[in-house]
DNA sequence: TTCAGTGCAAAGCGTTTGCAGGCAG
DNA sequence: CTGCCTGCAAACGCTTTGCACTGAA
């Protein structure tokens, strides 16, 4: 994984950020784990690389910086995942589990918010969670 | 607005919750507010009628009995507001400002989700929120 | 009368901050 | 060499819990 390790460095570096070992491991991590982390398993997982308050911060910075999505799917603490790709995702209520949604809405949508919207000049973004049961739950 | 306390009292009896002057308070107050209150607004402005425990507990049960919706805007703490009607929001990245939006997704987007998400067995719900700037912020 | 509902105080948990030392550029 | 970055420990803010009292049905 050397190269993608080169590349990770060059994103941070691109971002303006130091490419320190810690960021580094961090990105690495979020990427294995291909699913939301929270910051907590995060510390937990690089125990010994990143202690927690660097792994706040880090992603604070990754999320200003675009390279990392902060997402909340209703439970009491933030998860994270790479920005790598738009896309939204579907919880289940009852265990939790969650897996990645590629469908989006239609883009006429977002023109009819701003249209509506008479507070609002502009539209950045969007966050879009489905909730159900998953078949393990039914 | 006592035709309006007579209904409340109805809404919480058919949810199987007891009428009480908190909780009917709690509801009025989510009404008056016309948009998202966190738990701590609540107890502010009914201090010395429900304290803070009276404001989570019957919150928790509300949103149970889905007569109130709880919703997370990216800040540190939910929000809460009445679920009267279906709809969802746009929040000014800036200043934090809330405006509701109408709009919805096709139905047809849900479907389609629930065809490709090949762990779930049903879609019971959704959270849409657009992230954008407000005209006072641009 | 009875049990859900309530208030107080204290704890729980995710997250943030101050400060001293360390490392990338 | 300089300023960003990191680690530790302590604080912070929202939320939950244990226990005894109260009031709706």
């Amino acid at each position: 994984m050397a190269a993608s390790r080169t590349k990770t460095k060059e994103l941070l570096q691109s971002a303006g950020l130091a490419a320190t070992k810690q960021r580094i491991a961090l990105m690495a991590e979020l990427q294995s784990a291909r699913k939301p982390v929270s910051a907590d398993m995060l510390t937990e997982r690089l125990d010994g690389v990143l202690n927690m308050t660097t792994v706040y911060r880090a992603l604070d910075q990754l999320v200003s910086a675009r390279l990392v999505r902060r997402i909340d799917l209703g439970k009491n603490h933030a998860l994270f995942e790479l920005a790598a790709h738009h896309h939204h995702h579907i919880v289940c209520t009852t265990c939790g589990r969650v897996e990645d949604i590629s469908e989006c809405m239609p883009p006429t949508l977002t023109s009819r918010v701003l249209a509506k919207a008479t507070k609002f000049a502009a539209v950045e973004d969007h966050a879009l969670e489905f909730f159900g049961l998953c078949k393990k739950c039914v």
